[in-house]
DNA sequence: CCCCCCCC
């Protein structure tokens, strides 16, 4: 097979680019990596220690230069799905700019193959040509930006001495980071977001003190982070950051997202302080948009309660707003339910709460409204409610919603929607949807060890140790009798059947480890486990086991030991955890 | 430094 080409020139399109390049790499890069390296924690890292970060040396074949992996794609690198000489098509990427460094930051890929060997002599790329902090970078900058004429394609034009002189831009720094790049260890950075949600202004008064503060929800193409700012600064800035709008935010303080208490997609959350900048960005092109990973209506059952989704539907009925009374907080709060649907022909219903249910207020009947991360509740099989920081844009300008709009002018008016249903749900102790995948620390918090009669989970855990010896026992070769037969002179006799068998069907009989993020676990299984798990019969097994020559046996049996364990049981690949039956003991 | 995201 030809070996994929890789984008020649690539690395040096990255390492010439420019601040205002962010955000429009928009096609598609084939490289190798040539190594993958865990970056250690900083020495000064708080205990509570932020997500581990890959460092990649990408290569185009001629050159080579550093790139990190976005922590949503760590698994990649865990599962072993990327490694060195893995060669990929770089989907999306952007760079930070420090000076005369450059540093990928890798936000989707696909892997092409894996080869042995390195490919081509590629050499360590020479500095960029303009260092960012360069008065010409500074003034080519912002020519480029106003004229948002930057393509990434070309090669970075030097900038011109007779270009007119930018104004000044507030203090503002030149180093544009990816939401995805900011640490508590990055310094210098600015960052371009736009504002999707701010909330009202809150006060508190408890043990601790009193004071006020608001939060907003900010994007850009790479990620999202709230920010929050107390006191002082809630009547500089509250006023200042507006919803919908696009600003340039730096010097504020980054700090590890407390995830209990957060329902954004990041491990770190913003302090605004008062020397923080605020500065709005009238640029009209390079904005940052909504980036949306849809679940379909129908695949809302197999999310976990509470987990959080973004779902895109047609509005097909809209209830009058009510008021409820949260018996937890003891205040009333107003509510409006919206039904969704979509070519899934799934129904499910989605609940706006306080403002957002107030002031919804859409012209047309039947409009098209995306949400992102809204939380899944499972009232009525799956029922959908927005957070605070979720967002929900009506009609927006993308292809899902143009799909959606002539699917359901032209067929989805008539049809029938079915809505997701408990009924024949579990009535189980543990309030535990079968088809839902559990953590190992929700099913023992649930109530594992004093099970009052058996319950029925579904997890997704790796397999950490299956205990080697007794793996298998020798069984009734007769169907569905599986009873343990006993070697009586060299014939296999069933007590059950009261007959004897030249040989015996060996059946699985498996203990075994497993662990998630949570905890672990140790599973018992039987037949169909083992061979889910090994992917052959356990007489199969035995067989490369027993092989003459005793170290090869030993060696291939270790193969399959190790090797195939894993990827069976956490299903890898089709989202849904191959359902194994278990018993925890 | 807050931290609720609700009801049926």
């Amino acid at each position: 097979m030809a070996q994929p080409k890789l984008s020649d020139g690539s690395v040096k399109l990255f390492q010439n680019s420019l601040p205002e390049d962010v955000g429009v790499f928009d096609r598609e890069y084939t490289l190798q990596f040539l190594s993958i390296k865990k970056v250690g924690n900083n020495a000064n890292a708080p205990i509570s220690a932020p997500p581990e970060r890959y460092r990649i040396i990408i290569s185009d074949g001629q050159h080579y230069m550093q790139a990190m992996l976005a922590t949503q794609l760590n698994e990649l690198v865990q599962e072993n799905l990327i490694t060195k000489n893995t060669i990929a098509v770089i989907e999306k990427l952007t760079c930070n700019y420090v000076q005369e460094k450059r540093l990928v930051i890798i936000l989707a890929l696909r892997v092409l193959e894996h080869t042995a060997d390195k490919i081509g002599d590629p050499q360590q790329i020479e500095p960029a040509d303009q260092p960012i902090d360069s008065p010409a970078v500074v003034k080519q900058a912002q020519a480029t930006s106003t004229s948002g004429a930057s393509t990434p394609q070309a090669a970075p034009a030097i900038a011109s001495a007779s270009r007119p002189q930018a104004p000044a831009n507030n203090g503002r720094q030149g180093n544009i980071f990816p939401i995805e790049g900011l640490s508590p260890y990055q310094n210098g950075w600015t960052i371009k977001a736009r504002v999707t949600q701010k909330s009202d202004i809150k006060t508190w008064s408890n043990a601790r003190g009193e004071g006020k503060l608001f939060n907003v929800t900010l994007m850009d193409d790479s990620g999202e982070i709230r920010g929050t700012g107390f006191n002082l600064v809630v009547d500089e800035l509250y006023p200042k950051l507006e919803e919908g709008k696009v600003y340039f935010i730096s010097k504020a303080r980054v700090n590890l997202a407390k995830k209990k208490f957060s329902n954004v997609n990041n491990d770190y959350e913003l302090s605004f302080e008062r020397n923080t900048e605020v500065e709005e960005c009238h640029e009209t092109t390079n904005l940052p948009t909504i980036k949306y990973n849809f679940v379909p209506l129908n695949a809302l059952e197999g999310l976990n309660k509470d987990a959080i989704c973004d779902v895109i539907g047609v509005i097909k009925e809209t209830s009058p707003l009510s008021e409820i009374t949260s018996t937890k907080q003891n205040r009333q709060i107003l509510k409006r339910d919206l039904t969704l649907v979509d070519k899934s022909e799934f129904s499910v219903r989605l609940t706006l709460w306080g403002k957002q249910a107030e002031q919804y207020n859409v012209p047309e009947s039947n409009p098209i409204i995306a949400f992102k991360g809204v939380k899944v509740g499972d009232f009525g099989g799956r029922s959908l409610s927005m957070f605070s920081s979720s967002t929900m844009q009506i009609n927006p300008d993308i292809e899902e919603c143009f799909s959606l709009r002539g699917w359901y002018d032209n067929l989805g008016t008539d049809q029938t929607f079915k809505a997701h249903s408990n009924v024949g749900g579990s009535t189980s102790t543990f309030g535990f949807n079968r088809a839902e995948i559990r953590s190992l620390d929700e099913i023992k918090q649930a109530g594992y060890g004093m099970p009052e009669k058996p319950e029925t989970f579904s997890t997704r855990a790796t397999i950490m140790h299956i205990k080697n010896d007794n793996i298998s026992y020798p069984a009734c070769p007769t169907p569905n009798c599986n009873k343990k037969v006993v070697d009586v002179n060299g014939s296999w006799r069933c007590e059950k059947c009261n007959q004897s068998f030249g040989a015996p069907e060996h059946r699985y009989i498996m203990s075994m480890a497993v662990a998630d993020y949570s905890g672990q676990a140790w599973l018992q299984g039987f037949n169909d486990v083992g061979t889910a798990v090994f992917g052959i019969s356990a007489n199969e097994l035995l067989e490369i086991k027993a092989h003459p020559a005793h170290s090869i046996g030993d060696d291939a049996y270790q193969v399959w030991y190790i090797s195939h364990p894993p990827s069976e049981l956490q299903g890898r690949g089709n989202g849904n955890a191959r359902f194994i039956v278990f018993c925890m003991g």
